[in-house]
RNA sequence: UGGGGAAUAGUGUAACGGCAGCACAAGUGACUCUGGAUCACUUAGUCAAGGUUCGAAUCCUUGUUCCCCAGCCA
């Protein structure tokens, strides 16, 4: 906090445990917990989350707790309770030996209920689940008592016995707490503590056949373990007086609940549900797709852990419902790569360039920089022969206004190797496009410079077609195609906005031979073309390339700038 | 039409009765062997109307808009 840069100010949340330090309220702790519900996989949404209570606590020097919040077996699989906790620890974050299930409470929370019977605090009520609805009122009435509300202590511990005893089919039975049929607050309308539910469930198996639910679990987890802020997201701010009602009449120690808006983003959806929806109906290719906010596929796509801290850092925290500008994601990912990418080059659509007055056979290995923002991450050499790829786009016959590329008679610095000007152009005889440009090069450059002290306005990157590895690059886009996919014509639904160019498979590029066993995971600037990683789909000797971002493009803004003036591309 | 929340540049977020600041985006220029990076500069804001005060984004009143709640989901 003392330290160089500017200083983040604390948000709402740091602000309140601040001043609870100040007055003792917890004893000097401070102690938080990510609780995740294990049917899904996590996305940038709870990386704020993660980042928000470990951050707590490691600024605090307190505790985070990680505990799956695994009340519904029905949704729960160990998959998910997996990546859960490979993702937060890829995140950077470590719970050391605080792991822990609400599942591990059952029984806890079992005696609690009973407790609450015995208190008259609740009842077994045997409405069906239509007639509850019915029983609960709207937001403007009142709901009515049910009619088993009055029932005995006795039979009502007779009744939840039997529950748990299995006596009972599925939604036959509910307990249901005591509280005010009239409440204006629903969650206070008599709300349902334990259901019936013969499922199996991924941790307790079939040991029980009723389940707390959410409501009756949570804030009684966050009492056991000793929490001090218990951080959630807005919509829960309707349950903390149930909370603390359960709490209260438990006679239990209580945390300190707050809420904060959770993370939207533009340009793609957030919910599990949606995101379910988009792997199981096949419109990504599954969970970790490069495409998805998930934070496997983010980690797919070349995100780095620092990358979405810093992001979390900068979105701040505060109670107002919100949409980040992806922009902001992709801007500190760039930050990130710019600083630690190994550069090197690429051509992802080729064109053949013929130095005419190259010898034959002839080879030099030329020598590259590493990484201009990081001297010590050293040179390496790169083959350079007669016959070269450069990309389509760096070639225009007719160029457009400030084209700074190769372009009949102009000329070009051909990064790290030579200065070349264009002399003629080959054209397929079918179809008229240009097949292949013919140059000559200035011997006296080598390496790219010029003694001269001449100025050339335009360096493109290539391969020698001899030396190059082929490879497989694909290209992302966002998955939507506006800001908020929401925004549809009525009676269509978000994924009528669902980007159909999303992915671009580019299947016969080339990369400098260093790549040509490039380790999955690894990642690479490929000069001026942006920032790729290495694929788990690729083979040894064939490696595939994810696009993470692309570089900032200030020439495709110029170009777009000045449409219905500038030649359309090359490739066509 | 019940209850609970929230409103500050295009976006996100500070300022806690005392000069409305920062970041992203956008724009202009410098520099450059990546049209990258970097640097400099510019545009642009307190939901509205009243009130309290020497002084209001901040306190009070009224209004407006948006979000959440009627799962035996979390």
């Amino acid at each position: 906090m003392t330290t160089t840069g500017p200083t983040p100010s604390t948000d709402f949340i740091r602000a309140i445990i601040l001043d609870d330090l100040k007055t003792n309220k917890y004893g000097g702790r401070v102690h938080t917990r990510f609780p995740p519900e294990p049917n899904g996989y996590l996305h940038i949404g709870h990386a704020k989350s993660i980042c928000l209570n470990f951050g707590i606590a490691r600024d605090f020097k307190g505790l985070c707790n990680l505990r799956f919040d695994d009340t519904n077996p029905s949704k729960e699989e160990v998959e998910y309770v997996d990546s859960i906790m490979e993702d937060v620890r890829w995140l950077g974050f470590d719970w050391a030996d605080r792991l822990y299930y609400a599942s591990d409470y059952f029984e806890q929370i079992y005696q609690w209920a009973v407790q609450m019977i015995s208190a008259g605090k609740a009842y077994v009520c045997d409405l069906t689940a239509d007639e509850v609805r019915e029983y609960r009122g709207t937001l403007t009435e009142p709901g009515r008592n049910s009619p088993y509300r009055d029932r005995s202590i006795s039979e009502n511990r007779d009744l939840f016995e039997r529950m748990r005893a299995g006596e009972f089919p599925d939604g036959s039975r509910t307990l249901r707490a005591k509280i005010d049929m009239a409440s204006p607050n629903l969650n206070l309308r008599d709300p349902v503590m334990y259901r019936i539910l013969h499922a199996s469930h991924h941790r307790t198996g079939d040991q029980w056949c009723i389940y707390p639910t959410y409501d009756f679990t949570h804030g009684q987890s966050d009492s056991i373990e000793r929490i001090t802020h218990s951080i959630c997201t807005l919509e829960f701010e309707n349950h903390r007086p149930l909370y603390d009602w359960y709490l209260r009449e438990l006679g239990i120690y209580a945390p300190q609940q707050i809420e904060f808006a959770r993370l939207n983003l533009t340009y793609t959806v957030m919910s599990k549900r949606r995101l379910l929806e988009l792997v199981k109906e096949g419109f990504v290719n599954g969970w970790d797709d490069p495409r998805m906010p998930t934070i496997c596929g983010l980690r797919r796509r070349g995100y780095t852990p620092e990358a979405i801290r810093n992001f979390c850092a900068r979105i701040g925290v505060a109670k107002m419902d919100s949409v980040v500008d992806i922009g902001l994601l992709e801007h500190c990912l760039r930050e990130d790569l710019n600083k630690r990418a190994q550069r090197v080059m690429g051509v992802l659509r080729p064109l053949r360039l013929v130095v005419d007055n190259y010898p034959e056979g002839q080879v030099e290995q030329m020598e590259a920089v590493n990484n201009p923002e990081d001297a010590g991450m050293g040179t390496r050499k790169v083959p350079f022969a007669r016959t070269l790829y450069i990309e389509q786009d760096d070639f225009r016959e007719i160029p457009p206004k400030k084209y700074h590329r190769l372009t009949p008679g102009q000329e070009v610095r051909l990064r790290y190797a030579y200065l070349v000007r264009c002399t003629s152009v080959v054209k397929d005889s079918n179809s008229g496009e240009v097949a292949e440009v013919h140059c000559t090069y200035d011997p006296a450059t080598r390496g790219g410079n010029t003694p001269d002290g001449r100025k050339v306005k335009g360096t493109i990157h290539w391969v020698s077609a001899d030396h190059a590895a082929a490879a497989e690059v694909r290209l992302y886009d966002h998955l939507f195609t506006k800001p908020d996919p929401d925004e549809v014509a009525p009676g269509q639904d978000y994924k009528a906005n669902l980007n159909p160019s999303s992915l671009e498979r580019l299947s016969r590029c080339w990369l400098e031979p260093s790549l040509k066993d490039a380790a999955p995971g690894s990642r690479y600037q490929l000069e001026r073309l942006g920032y790729f990683c290495v694929d788990p789909d690729s083979k040894p000797g064939s490696p595939v390339l994810n696009r993470t971002v692309s570089l900032v493009d200030t020439w495709a803004k110029i170009e777009k700038k000045g449409a219905g003036g500038g030649g359309r591309g090359a490739r066509g």
